[in-house]
DNA sequence: CAGACGATGCACT
DNA sequence: GTGCATCGTCTGG
């Protein structure tokens, strides 16, 4: 973003299933918001709530995964400009703040995750072990055991 | 147009 | 852990 690198490593993601998956945004049909969803794989999926925004990378469409937390890498001073003042911890530990600090708005819904200025990449990390558990923040179909997170350095210090 | 809702964040206990 | 502010989007009239 204006010339500076921003990444961070996927630390937290949660799974939305496309039609049998209550709780995804999905389950209801397209609508304006969701037209992303069921555009393409492989792109973004941008959308508000609150006053914020939320990240997720397109799978087989209309089925999603959302960008729950980040542990910040590269750029971590923008971030905390973008965000405001907070502490390192806080940068990227929820969905709407990671896209703040990312610098990740509404315009970007739908673009393509490989060629343009937001992309992901495997950067040769190999997780010990990956935690499933259940989704969080969710009213419905909450039972389902779609978070999906790995050990991190980062993690651990907030715990 | 009015009303309801939410894949949140933040302050507080 | 709990409660609430807050607003874009969806739905119904």
């Amino acid at each position: 973003m204006n010339g500076q690198i921003l990444s961070g490593r996927i630390i937290e993601v949660e799974a939305y299933l496309a039609f049998e998956d209550e709780a995804a945004h999905s389950f209801k049909g397209e609508t304006k918001r969701t037209k992303s969803l069921f555009s393409e794989p492989g792109i973004a999926y941008i959308y508000s709530i609150h006053q914020q925004v939320c990240f997720d990378v397109v799978c087989t469409t209309p089925t999603s995964v959302l960008v729950r937390s980040l542990e910040p890498i590269e750029g971590i001073e923008l971030m905390k400009e973008l965000r405001g003042k907070v502490n390192l911890k806080d940068l990227t530990s929820g969905p709407g703040k990671l896209c703040k600090a990312l610098g990740i708005t509404k315009q970007h819904d739908g673009i393509d995750l490989v060629n343009s200025e937001i992309y992901i990449v495997d950067d040769g990390f190999k997780s010990t072990e990956i935690i499933k558990s259940k989704r969080i923040g969710i009213s419905k179909a909450q039972h389902h055991e779609y978070r999906f997170s790995i050990e991190s350095e980062f993690l651990s210090k907030k715990t």
